[in-house]
DNA sequence: CAGGTTTGCGTACACCGTAAGCTTACGACG
DNA sequence: CGTCGTAAGCTTACGGTGTACGCAAACCTG
């Protein structure tokens, strides 16, 4: 297999002209420009400038903008998924992987936005979570109670960064800069946490 | 004062073409074209022409469309707030208030992105919650830990319209037409509230 | 070398937010 | 009544956006 056979979409085709695109690099470079410019920066002019190519090629790549975005948040998405020690118990497992989905929106604030409005298709999420739904599973709780959970606590996550960076076309990043800020954002987002963990657990305990 | 000079904004002119216009009458439009349309279609060309008046006028009283947006935002968070009990313990408030706030979402599904994406202005969303953080002080618990405990449950109700309502311009409304959807969501808001209330009432009560 | 196939490019269009200057409609004053 | 000042609304225009459509280029296979 050459490196040019190899660069190619999988499968089918024979002949053509080879790609100097992916739609991997395609998403890669749009995250880039997501991080250093912002939301607003990501057009599709921009994007091909970035990736030294016209902007109707991407469309070879992607179906539309907006398709384009949804990639770029299941591939943050992914990016927030941890390794679950397999005797880990399920509130620890959980609290550290929203520590870990926070950690990732912070590193990626001007996606934070996106992931609100574009959410994370829901098999492909759940596809993630497996490891962390056994979790439950080896406590007796039911799927749809675990589930519950780990939805509500992710929809806190987010809605927690969203609060905290902001508007994306703002002057947003007053955490950046202020560290009072991140600790008062830090102590906020511990407090709920442990709150909706803990109150979970009661719920789970005393319903068995 | 005549009908004309009522209609003026407050104040100092005192000549001038009466206005057809008001910030009040704008916003109040806007709010209709999203709810009937959705947030793409609420562009200033529209706009204008559901006041029946060019896209330009509408600059006489807003700055740009995102302030326009702003305060569409805050319009719609004030119509959120609701009437507490001058005795009611704050969990009660708190849970009350969560419902009555994820109800106006609901009500105005294409708003909720943008509530995600341009936050209520803090001071005026504090002045609209006083009435709750006084709940917290007469049961003793510190002006830090109330506003820890508001902004949570805020932003997970937030958060979770923003998972029932999905993304603005899509096939959204699953929920409009799936009744067994919206119990879904019914039930796995009220769990995740609950935990979330329980846990600080079982933080505040450790803490004393 | 010719044919087939895929990729990338150039052009064009409709639509967007909005800057600048003009016209219109009123109250106040001579 | 005529004139003026003033504020509201309109017209035009510009640079930017996403993307439909057809063409040119670059490779593999015979």
């Amino acid at each position: 297999m050459t490196q040019t056979a190899r660069r190619r979409s999988q499968g089918g085709g024979r002949g053509g002209r080879p790609a100097t695109l992916t739609p991997e690099r395609v998403v890669a470079a749009a995250v880039e420009i997501l991080d250093a410019e912002g939301l607003e920066a990501l057009t599709m002019r921009r994007l091909g400038a970035h990736l030294g190519v016209a902007a109707m090629s991407l469309y070879r790549h992607v179906p539309n903008r907006d398709a384009l975005l949804a990639e770029v948040v299941t591939h943050l998405f992914s990016e927030a998924v941890i390794e679950l020690g397999p005797e880990e118990p399920w509130h620890e497992a959980l609290t550290r992987l929203a520590v870990a989905y926070r950690g990732t929106l912070l590193a990626h604030p001007h996606a934070v936005p996106l992931l609100a409005t574009h959410p994370v298709d829901t098999d492909r999420g759940l596809v993630l979570l497996a490891g962390l739904l056994g979790r439950f599973e080896d406590s007796g709780i039911g799927e749809q109670d675990a589930l519950t959970a780990v939805q509500s606590v992710a929809v806190y996550v987010l809605g927690h960064a969203l609060a905290q960076v902001g508007t994306p076309s703002g002057t947003a990043s007053t955490t950046a800069t202020d560290p009072a800020a991140a600790v008062f954002y830090d102590r906020w987002f511990e407090a709920g946490l442990a709150a909706m963990v803990s109150g979970f657990e009661r719920r789970f305990a005393g319903d068995r």
